[in-house]
DNA sequence: TATTTTTAATTGACTGGCCAATCAATAAAA
DNA sequence: TTTTATTGATTGGCCAGTCAATTAAAAATA
């Protein structure tokens, strides 16, 4: 069988298996045997391309955030101006496969494992800044950086909750209502804070619907993006 | 040693016990020694009173929800308007036990667990139908119940967000902080839909884009209701 | 009251199973 | 013949759960 060059075929195999095995599972606790399984592989083959399970539960996620970092820069650029860069950033983090039960399971067993491991941690928080300061630096060009700020941890939280609310499968909200509850938000901060985009005018009607408001934004490529999960953190 | 009297004594440390070594452990895989060391038992003890470890876990559970929900009756009960009742829920829930590390790594690796078994997730559905409920009640009064519902949905998200996400520990956000921002986001959402609280609300309900529990419009139909339409004018 | 019996509390010692990690062996390229 | 890929078999540790034994309070009995 040895046939040469089979190291980054293996590697990603088994990174794929580990992110099956844990969103099915809905836990970390998965056993190397599962996930070799998965990849069609044995358990020592595991042991021998990441050392330990450890180091394949970490290269899993690190995989997976550099994917989602990929396609949120990817759905920014496909936009031109800020308030439709921070709803294509919006748009992405409930994207379809984001809001499947495997991947949010996955997610939560991720941010639980960040609460013990330090290099988990690490990676998440770094993510979230990332995408964070992408927020505000969209946001700072609606209204004073303050309010950006502000805001922007508001949208992040909001999104966090509703992505983990998903996970209860309580009250299955629709991706498409995820985005507007969001959007919601944006947009009811922004015209408090400064008139859309603009001038200064505290509160406007509501009922009347804001030019700006309803934008469409939609101009979305990718079927092919395998989105970013919810915002984190902060810097 | 014997002294009559003693199981709900030992129930109680136990799941005390509990809660600290998941909080501490920052996962469900704490070992039935370490909580029965926490509380000053054996381990023999501990299956002696509860049977196993999991029917531990969920009494700890419970118990947590429980408090959890007395604590928001007795706030909810201490003042009197419905604005003042929202704030009393929104405060509690930032309430300084609830925001400390150990409780915020404890309550992820219960929605993480939610994944696994079954009767966690009930658990927590349970709960978190209660707190909609009680801010969808209070929120009836001061807009129309469509946007009742629109609005407890966000804030729901936003502190189970605004929670989670203290558990990176990346920007902590303090508890004064996390209250500000929900009630930001309850003022700017009402005023939007009916005036500031009080009554006085002439418009036509902001027809958003329904959020809705349990309803799943989106995906299939229009491609085009994706984006972020709210408030049009719809009277 | 004194003595015996029952009952609750509690634990040490043990077991069976699971699983991460190791390693020597094998198979086929190069 | 060297190198790479791959695995079966094994080991060592850990841990949930069991059980019989121990202690002392309480209840019953004399």
């Amino acid at each position: 069988m040895p046939k040469v060059g089979m190291e980054p075929v293996r590697r990603r195999a088994l990174m794929d298996a580990t992110l099956k095995a844990v969103g099915d599972h809905g836990s970390l606790a998965v056993t190397m045997s599962e996930i070799a399984r998965h990849a069609g592989v044995s358990p020592a083959l595991a042991h021998h391309y990441f050392g330990s399970k450890e180091q394949l539960l970490l290269a899993t996620i690190r995989n997976l955030l550099q994917q989602l970092r990929d396609d949120a820069v990817k759905a920014v650029q496909a936009v031109h101006t800020p308030r439709e860069k921070l709803s294509a950033i919006i748009r992405v983090s409930f994207h379809a496969d984001q809001f499947a039960p495997e991947t949010i399971a996955a997610w939560l067993a991720f941010y639980a494992e960040a609460q013990r491991s330090e290099e988990t941690r690490r990676l998440l928080v770094l993510y979230a800044r990332r995408l964070r300061s992408n927020l505000v630096a969209r946001l700072a060009t609606l209204c004073p950086r303050e309010d950006a700020v502000r805001i922007a941890e508001g949208a992040a939280a909001m999104i966090d909750g509703l992505y983990i609310r998903q996970g209860l499968r309580a009250a299955p909200i629709s991706a498409a209502a995820s985005i507007a509850l969001t959007e919601d938000y944006l947009e009811a901060q922004l015209r408090v804070v400064g008139g859309t985009a603009s001038g200064a005018a505290p509160h406007p009607p509501a009922g009347t619907f804001s030019p700006q408001a309803g934008r469409r934004t939609d101009t979305a490529p990718s079927p092919s993006a395998v989105p970013s999960p919810r915002l984190r953190g902060e810097g």
